[in-house]
RNA sequence: GGAGAAAUGGCAGAGUGGUCGAAUGCGGCGGUCUUGAAAACCGUUGAGGGUAACACCUCCGGGGGUUCGAAUCCCUCUUUCUCCGCCA
């Protein structure tokens, strides 16, 4: 969430930023609502502070009374307290309220676009910035990657329906070699890019929903394990981000870098037909994920250097690819900034999003209380960045589709050390 | 699953009803000494709210309770450790 005392400071700034979002009214009325409850929850914690400081008063009186002996007197004092206790219970009821409807305007206030974040309501207004590679001319009968998956058994989508639902692949083969080559590809890459390695928890509790930016909004989107009131992971940015959940970090270890590699479960019902089809909507899939927090003033560096890092990796994998700076009204509710990755997918002609870049600033470290002590001895909020690199099914797609000719698909060079084989026919 | 013990500041660790936001040690920061460093010595060192600045308030795993007063007593939840059982 913004910082109260940033709103405060910069109301107009807020407003202005939010309209890139196509809030319209409601931006305003959440400034203002947000800024009414804090005056009224400074009123009602000063009235709560005067109440506590006065029968602490008393209760010291009374203690330095029992001491001497002056039973009498204490007693007297004693009474007056009571009237004070009643008061402050009141009082303590009144600013919990208070707090909380504050967090609930703050929680739906999203960060505010950074300034080169063009306008815009939907996808169709994200603006490309990047594009590298030629789109491969396919020859006669080039298939979409469903049906190469089916011609060369590397996924079975009825299988997965069977034992468990639609939106769940059942990989197979040389399909499941080539998945877990991608991986550990990915993690190669971002490790030797100074990236620490984990391997974290599927599923997280109610606190890391809210920590990241899941809960409250999103809920819908994470399948919710009720008996234990755990919620499954929809990115492995959930997990790795919530390490440093009220964390103090030491100025010389930022900036931190991490990556994972976790599967990401969504249970976003979605849309049907030709889009949903085959890996490009899943309800299980894999992602290597990476993630930075630095200090303020280096994040935009480190957006940059992750920027080039998954550019570096999809060179590589020589797959033509673009990139898209996304629009306000396309901006995730936590992200300042983004940049989505799209690889074309040859056969079915359309660009297909692989990764997505972000810069959260220090909206999301608010939530999670991740702070370092700057030069000065003041703590501060850190920057906080994630990206993929990569969602894998899609990726795969691509390959599929892209590396195909006649009879059978080329295996990427970078790959071959990882999968084992060069082609599969 | 059963029985027991514990959770305190960056870390270690004292504190079992009042003046304790909390001894002490380590670490960090500043200084003395030194050509410089180390050692030694001296000082300093939690977070949040609030204020123009003070004052003041809150926080000893989370929540609730007892009491004029709780780190300290009670209830509850979570986590950790030990023993037993079960098991990949």
């Amino acid at each position: 969430m913004l910082q109260l005392q940033f709103i405060r400071e910069n109301k107009d700034r807020v407003i202005r930023g939010l309209e890139k979002r196509n809030l319209g009214k409601e931006a305003e009325e959440l400034v203002n609502e947000a800024l009414r409850l804090d005056e009224e929850r400074r009123g009602a914690q000063a009235a709560l502070d005067n109440t506590l400081a006065e029968s602490n008063k008393l209760s010291k009186e009374i203690g330095s009374l029992f001491k001497s002996g002056e039973h009498q007197k204490a007693n007297v004092l004693k009474e007056k307290t009571a009237a004070l206790k009643t008061e402050s219970k009141e009082l303590n009821e009144k600013l919990n309220e208070t707090v909380a409807a504050l967090n609930e305007v703050l929680y739906r206030i999203p960060n505010i676009p950074h300034e080169s974040v063009p306008p815009g309501t939907s996808d169709e207004d994200n603006i490309e910035v990047f594009r590298l590679g030629d789109i491969p001319q396919l020859e006669e009968g080039a298939l979409p990657h469903w049906e190469l998956a089916k011609k060369y058994d590397l996924i079975d989508f009825d299988l997965g329906s069977k034992i468990t639902g639609a939106g769940f692949p059942v990989y197979k083969g040389k399909g499941a070699r080539l998945q877990r080559a991608l991986i550990s590809y990915f993690l190669d890459k971002n490790r030797e890019a100074g990236y620490f390695e984990y391997f974290l928890p599927y599923f997280v509790n109610e606190a890391s929903g809210y920590g990241t930016g899941q809960l409250p909004d999103k809920e819908g989107q994470m399948y919710h394990i009720e008996k234990d009131d755990l919620y499954v992971i929809p990115t492995g940015e959930v997990p790795m981000i919530n390490c440093y959940r009220d964390t103090i970090v030491q100025e010389d270890e930022l900036p931190v870098k991490a990556t994972t590699h976790t599967p990401c479960f969504r249970r976003e019902a979605g849309s049907y037909g030709a889009h949903v089809r085959g890996l490009n909507r899943l309800h299980q899939f894999e992602k290597v994920e990476i993630i930075q927090i630095t200090r303020p003033e280096d994040s935009y560096k480190a957006l940059d250097e992750m920027v080039e890092h998954v550019k570096g990796i999809l060179k590589e994998l020589q797959l033509p690819y673009r990139i898209l700076q996304l629009c306000g009204g396309d901006l995730g509710f936590t992200a300042a900034i983004t940049f989505d990755f799209e690889v074309f997918s040859t056969a079915q002609d359309r660009w297909l999003e692989i990764s997505s870049v972000s810069n959260c600033e220090d909206y999301q470290s608010n939530r999670l209380k991740l702070r370092f002590k700057n030069k000065e001895g003041k703590m501060t909020l850190c920057h906080a960045l994630n990206g993929s690199s990569l969602a894998i099914p899609r990726v795969l797609a691509g390959i599929l589709e892209n590396y195909q000719d006649k009879d059978g698909i080329r295996i990427p060079d970078v790959l071959v050390p990882y999968t084992g084989f060069d082609r599969i026919s």
